[in-house]
RNA sequence: GGGCGGAUGGCGAAAUUGGCAGACGCGAUAGCCUUAGGAGCUAUUGGGGCAACCCUUGGAGGUUCAAAUCCUCUUCCGCCCACCA
């Protein structure tokens, strides 16, 4: 017989509904928790990967509750973004009633998983008083100049018809479709999260919680370097061309410098110059490539002489300046001192056009080979030689030196440079939120006024997937007054990256319904910050960067008194199949519904949590959910059997497991909180056990299978639910034993063992041990040179 | 090329952080119970050997009384970044 789970998840689901069992509400004499996990987007169902996210923070949660904290656990809707755009073509249905309708789904779905939600917090970004609030803060940065519209080359999908921001091209390609990313010359509007760049960087140590391969993402996506702008002055010229460098201890070995073929003075070079049209018909063909193919990197690196010479200011030598493809605009000053024998893209390019190559950086020990027998650059570090003055010097002295004295002399600049640009937030997409701007032909760029929040998105537009701005041609939506001179003016069409929506949801969660400002900065006191923070590794970028900084402008604002969102993170692995991820694609998904309907949703929290830790990758086995199913049935088998005392022995059992699985459970090691649970239920299986041990193991046992627990503790007499129990306590005098197994080895490896007291003393313990009969038959009457005790473990015999 | 992780039975994984390798579970084998079992119970289950024992944490060295754990080299796998100057 298995015990009935679907009858009892649908009355605990019922009676937790009824009871506003996880409603959070301010208490300042409480400790609060707010837990919260990676809101979803609604696609329809819920897949492995959602069930394990939000199985893990159910547990914490539930956990923390019977601890005693004030959970806070929201769940709301990431609720913009393209699939609803695409279903509407598909389907003919408006987005939004396709949305709604998934959102219905998936909350359904979400129930059925008994997760601990205060549903009463639910918020989906689709709905205009979420978006108003997006609306609200670009107007606020649009005033302090962290919002702007500029000109620029930008990323283009083809497919989606849209821009796409720097962190979402993946490979050259379209993170959402994979389609290959064109250039494309645009008026974009940016957040500038370049202006937080150093407090990005700086405030990652403040994260001692994160996993350290998130925070080392997310610096390397920053991308700090030091070094030195060098101007080198073009020759019958008063120009000069900046050019950055890590490595200024190579300075005297530059023998040319190249610029980036978009670079701005690569057209006044050219100009009448006898290579003008092959250099042109290069850019053009440079500039047409997509970044894929101009970043492979194994391509020959190509380029053209200018006909132009700069100086080195170092020494005055005349060097030419070239343009190459291996150069990038976006990065340092767009331009490069090339120093082919320390830098091997510039041994390349140099043996390809066969330019001039001097060594002045050679190992320490050894002489380097004459620059035209080197075979690859040494990068490596050394002893500067041909460098004038700085000759003898160990380079990374000289680095600091030349770059001081260039400084001195005002020919060159201690300069940072980062990687991370500024945030493309326009989108060509009608499911979106709308950009509060208004276009005059008089006035420029005319901001919504405050009051006139929200700029509804239109109920529908026509989609006709051929690109542009749907909300062009919804007329009603373009054609209005301009709010300054009450002159003909139109409307922005353009709506938000969705990574908008999610960079400060958490916040909005605090107090849901606010209607002054995005959130209540008295509701944020109290719940702020999230203490754990749970999602996956593919956030570790975007998402986490684009939250950070929105925090930094929000105490800006004054708005809020702390600078990081997250206190702890926590990425959980992926769910895997046959050793793949699970996807639509690959056909082999799971599907979490009929796992429910044929083991109960206690028995797939269970097994999701024991099959592996959180963080590592979990191999579905529908064979362990089975098993998972068979303990809560062998559990329920238990109540049925229950003796009037407990033996001792199960008592000491028992306190051990509250230890283990208390630590676990803080750490989230909820795989081997589950193995030291099953071994209580082992032995209580063997010996017995009473109505005072069941209940506890039953406690432990709760906040991975809630519904199962329920159940059982009102079965067991109790009138309130399990959650109101409190976690159970431990007595550390029933953890000491009296005797404890010692392992004898001899040059350490295991010969024997035997029983002593647990405070035996060395000497004593000595003696006990020499008395051994398996011991002595290795000895073979030699005497011990050494005897290494550890106290309570073991003792080891050196021969 | 740079950075970060990994590698332990047939499988998922444990190992108090240097102290009995393989807890717990899946699978498998044998038996019991049952009208039946894809239920339940009992026992066995890293490899070799009749055995005493020997071998075993990707590989090779090293440190140590003692190494899955620390050090050096090496192979393979995963993830992130990448003509970033």
């Amino acid at each position: 017989m298995y015990y009935n789970f679907k009858e009892i998840e649908k009355k605990w689901q019922k009676k937790w509904q009824d009871a506003h069992a996880f409603r959070a509400q301010v208490d300042p004499k409480r400790k609060k928790y707010y837990l919260l996990e990676m809101f979803p987007y609604p696609s329809g169902k819920i897949h492995m990967g959602h069930v394990r996210n939000y199985t893990i923070g159910d547990v914490a949660g539930r956990f923390k509750t019977l601890e005693g904290y004030n959970v806070m656990h929201p769940m709301g809707f990431d609720a913009f973004g393209q699939p609803a755009e695409n279903a509407a073509i598909k389907n003919k249905t408006k987005p939004a009633d396709w949305t709604h309708k998934c959102i219905k789904e998936m909350e359904t779905e979400l129930k059925k998983m008994g997760f601990s939600y205060d549903w009463e917090r639910e918020v989906s970004t689709c709905e205009s008083d979420y978006y108003k609030w997006n609306q609200w803060i670009f107007l606020k940065m649009l005033e302090r100049g962290l919002a702007y519209k500029k000109a620029s080359s930008v990323n283009w999908c083809p497919s989606c018809q849209t821009t796409l921001a720097n962190e979402e091209v993946i490979d050259g390609a379209c993170w959402r479709c994979h389609a290959e990313v064109e250039q494309k010359d645009l008026e974009q509007w940016y957040l500038k999260i370049s202006e937080y760049k150093e407090r990005l960087l700086e405030d990652l140590s403040q994260l001692k919680n994160w996993p350290p391969r998130v925070l080392a993402m997310q610096s390397n996506w920053i991308g700090k370097s030091s070094g030195v702008d060098i101007y080198f002055r073009l020759k019958n010229s008063d120009k000069s061309i900046p050019v950055f460098t890590t490595r200024v201890d190579t300075i005297f070995g530059a023998t040319y410098i190249v610029l980036a073929p978009e670079h701005p003075l690569v057209k006044d070079l050219i100009k009448g110059t006898p290579q003008e049209k092959e250099a042109q018909e290069f850019i053009k063909k440079v500039i047409a490539e997509s970044k894929v193919v101009r970043s492979a990197s194994d391509v020959k690196k190509e380029g053209v002489f200018t006909g132009s010479f700069a100086v080195n200011p170092i020494n005055n030598e005349e060097v030419p300046v070239w343009i190459a493809d291996y150069v990038l605009m976006e990065y340092g000053t767009g331009a490069i001192m090339a120093v082919p024998t320390h830098d091997q893209r510039d041994f390349l390019f140099a043996k390809e056009h066969r330019l001039p190559m001097r060594i002045v950086i050679k190992p320490k020990d050894s002489p380097l080979k004459p620059a035209d027998d080197l075979s690859e650059a040494y990068e490596g570090d050394g002893v500067q030689i041909n460098s004038g003055e700085f000759n003898g010097l160990n380079n990374q002295e000289a680095k600091i030196k030349i770059a001081q004295w260039m400084e001195a002399k005002g020919i060159g600049r201690i300069q940072t440079h980062f990687r991370l640009r500024d945030w493309l937030i326009s989108r060509q997409r009608y499911w979106g939120t709308p950009i509060p701007v208004i276009y005059c032909p008089d006035c420029g760029i005319v901001p919504v006024a405050y009051k006139d929040l929200p700029v509804k998105l239109p109920a529908s537009a026509p989609f006709t997937g051929e690109g542009g701005s749907p909300l062009n041609k919804v007329k009603k939506f373009v054609e209005v007054k301009c709010p300054k001179c009450k002159g003909k003016a139109s409307r922005e069409t353009d709506t938000m990256a969705t990574f908008f929506d999610s960079s400060w949801y958490f916040l909005r969660f605090c107090s849901p319904e606010f209607k002054e400002a995005p959130f209540d900065a008295g509701e944020a006191k109290y719940w702020m910050v999230v203490d754990q923070y749970i999602g996956g590794i593919e956030h570790a970028i975007l998402h986490l960067l684009y939250s950070r900084f929105f925090t930094k402008f929000f105490q800006d604002m004054g708005m809020i008194d702390f600078t990081e969102p997250f206190d702890k993170l926590l990425t959980q692995g992926m769910v895997l199949k046959d050793g793949e991820v699970m996807s639509k694609s690959k056909g082999n998904i799971v599907d979490p519904d009929s796992m429910i309907k044929n083991y109960g949703a206690d028995a797939l929290r269970l097994f999701i949590l024991f099959a592996a830790p959180p963080e590592t990758e979990l191999e579905w086995d529908e064979r362990g959910l089975e098993g998972a199913f068979k303990y809560l049935n062998r559990v329920w088998r238990i109540q049925e059997n229950l003796k009037g005392k407990a033996d001792q022995e199960i008592i000491k059992i028992l306190h051990r497991t509250i230890k283990k699985v208390s630590e676990d459970f803080a750490g989230f090691k909820f795989n081997t909180a589950l193995a030291s649970l099953m071994e209580l239920t082992n032995a209580i299986y063997q010996n017995g056990a009473d109505k005072e041990v069941f209940s506890r193991l039953v406690i432990m046992l709760s906040p991975i299978a809630p519904h199962f627990s329920e159940e059982l503790w009102q079965i067991l007499g109790n009138k309130e639910s399990i959650f109101k129990a409190g976690w159970p306590k431990y007595d550390p005098d029933l953890l000491v034993e009296e005797s404890v197994t010692l392992v004898i080895q001899v040059n350490g490896k295991v010969r024997s063992k035997i029983q002593v007291g647990r405070d035996t003393p060395d000497d004593k313990l000595k003696e006990l041990v020499l008395k051994d009969e398996k011991l002595l038959a290795w000895l073979e009457g030699k005497s011990p040179k050494k005897f290494i005790v550890v106290p309570q473990k073991l003792v080891n015999i050196v021969l």
